[in-house]
DNA sequence: TTGTAGGCGTTATCAT
DNA sequence: ATGATAACGCCTACAA
């Protein structure tokens, strides 16, 4: 049924007028007989007629669609981080007329495929989630005048594009001050390998905060996965020092000091409080169930969405770096033992 | 710089050749005199040019692109379970000079987007993740001719497509079999609400080990997900009868069941045993680490790319049901307490 | 309001 | 080995 695909000729043909006319049908109805306009909408149902994507790409129309870029990690799952953010962006460029589509930032061939397609027409713009960019990612945007955001972190190299982030600072903050206010006083932070802006945000916080308090800090350097957490945990019980308290990078890394504990039976909140960062969605199914900072997904989301077209429609944007406050999620993990 | 795309008649131009030579020497560069080859090909390289993917499809020729279909939770993760299929299915793919484009089964836009790429050529077939196929979809596929495979279920409809999926049945049976081995006799089963073909191979596999132990099932329905598991637990707790261990339909629904013992300091494995179905990646990171049922996914990806392939290459695969047979993974959450 | 001509960038076909 | 022509399906610009 309806294999040999109908085109704007058939249509035309069938009703004995010009495809002319059945293009501006679908493009500018208003500029169409009333009468023909219901006859051709009725003819194109009849013949089950769909207009294909590459013509109109390939005679100039702009294909509102966007490209995602988002590093699932190694078992393809979308970090939990900014899933919701993927999502409330589609919602919002939905809203616009846009559509969406999703590219594996760890994939070499999938990197390509979008700078094909964007060669092509077929894709208007990027939306770079965080973790997903890299410097020569982002001098191929630049390069190619590809329009793009970034979001979930600042960019520090050479090639910048418009971000929209948190304000890690206040987060770390936030998180810090809760553990001391629950009763921490020897506050540990594991952070992530690497240079990333928000490693660098995050732990002035921490050690502000602390300073502030007259307390010190110690700091451990881990992957920011889940196996990184247990390490760390492990790092921590190899080498000499109490703690009470344990300031996580992300989500995925408490889990793993979360899981450690476990297996070390050492009680949380009872014995050592952890606190994380993103929550995650999953964040709250775990046992305990962890208490960490909310990054405000929907709002970056609607920035990142509204940014991405103006720059598409050739307006600069207004700013170049948006920053968004998070707030504190408090859970069991750091709760007063009952 | 290179904005202005550059097209196969401004390389032709400038070499004062026709651009037909130059699309061959992309296409059939052994037709091509090999003196000239070697000049075009360094134009090309300094022009920058780029054949359009759509110009390309246009003029008939195969996309080489597969879109997979995949429903990702409400936080737009990936459900673990086939994660490692997907990306084993895009590795395959890749060997075979396929390209993978990603399709959200929730999103209505998205179903429609691809039928939209399929239409125009820029998609040859589709791989459906299990839990992303509906009747409309299968029917589209069946109206449209469409090449597709259903990985990780089969179907119960009236349109059928090939399928690659586990042994349920024996699955089932292995994780019951390990529970009463481990020493359980009140074996509850928590499975999925709905009639997927899952649930009932699962199902009967369970009724049939207790039964040939001369033990009596007990079956709660609830939802496919870490909520769903905490609710079933909460029936079985709110409900007479005791019970000592737990066989669940997912990882997300032992899960479930983990929380809420940990919730209610219930201890796994001491009190109860719990196993689950999917070996997720991170069943293993639970606490206690989750003994399950693992599907073998990269010989899933491995039939499914392949039987693709078969389909839209003109032949009829030869098998139209492939079933694996899935492997136990003994983990904490079942040990006979230490 | 409708139609005609030409072009978007590529490839297949048939010549040369 | 290379080139001319037409075609893929649609749209813009102009003409009627």
């Amino acid at each position: 049924m309806a294999n040999e695909k109908t085109t704007l000729n058939d249509v035309a043909r069938k009703m004995g007028i010009s495809k002319m006319t059945v293009s501006r049908a679908i493009n500018h109805p208003e500029k169409v007989n009333h009468k023909t306009l219901d006859r051709i909408l009725k003819t194109m149902k009849e013949l089950d007629y769909k207009p294909k994507f590459v013509a109109r790409v390939l005679a100039g129309r702009d294909s509102k669609t966007i490209g995602f870029f988002i590093k699932p990690n190694r078992d393809f799952v979308i970090p939990p981080f900014y899933g919701e953010c993927v999502k409330g962006a589609t919602d919002w460029l939905k809203i616009l007329d846009y559509k969406t589509l999703l590219f594996n930032a760890s994939e070499k061939n999938s990197k390509l495929l979008f700078l094909d397609y964007m060669n092509s027409g077929l894709i208007d713009g990027a939306v770079v989630f965080e973790g997903s960019y890299d410097e020569e990612l982002l001098a191929t945007f630049k390069n190619n005048n590809i329009p793009a955001v970034l979001v979930g972190e600042k960019i520090s190299g050479p090639f910048k594009i418009p971000t929209i982030s948190t304000d890690n600072y206040s987060g770390s903050r936030k998180a810090v001050t809760h553990l001391i206010e629950s009763g921490a006083r020897q506050i540990v932070h594991l952070t992530g390998k690497g240079t990333k802006p928000s490693y660098r945000e995050r732990i002035k916080g921490y050690t502000d905060v602390l300073e502030e308090n007259g307390l010190s800090p110690r700091i451990i350097k881990t992957e920011n996965t889940i196996e990184g957490g247990m390490r760390g945990m492990e790092i921590l019980q190899e080498s000499a020092g109490d703690f009470d308290a344990l300031f996580c990078f992300s989500d995925l890394v408490a889990w793993g000091a979360l899981k450690k504990c476990y297996d070390l039976s050492i009680s949380v909140p009872g014995e050592i409080k952890i606190i994380g960062f993103d929550n995650i969605s999953i964040s709250q199914y775990m046992s305990p169930s962890l208490s960490t900072i909310s990054q405000n997904m929907k709002e970056m989301a609607r920035h990142a969405a509204g940014m991405l077209i103006q720059i598409i429609s050739g307006k600069r944007p207004e700013r170049n770096e948006i920053t968004l406050d998070p707030e504190l999620i408090i859970r069991e993990s750091t709760q007063y033992p009952l």
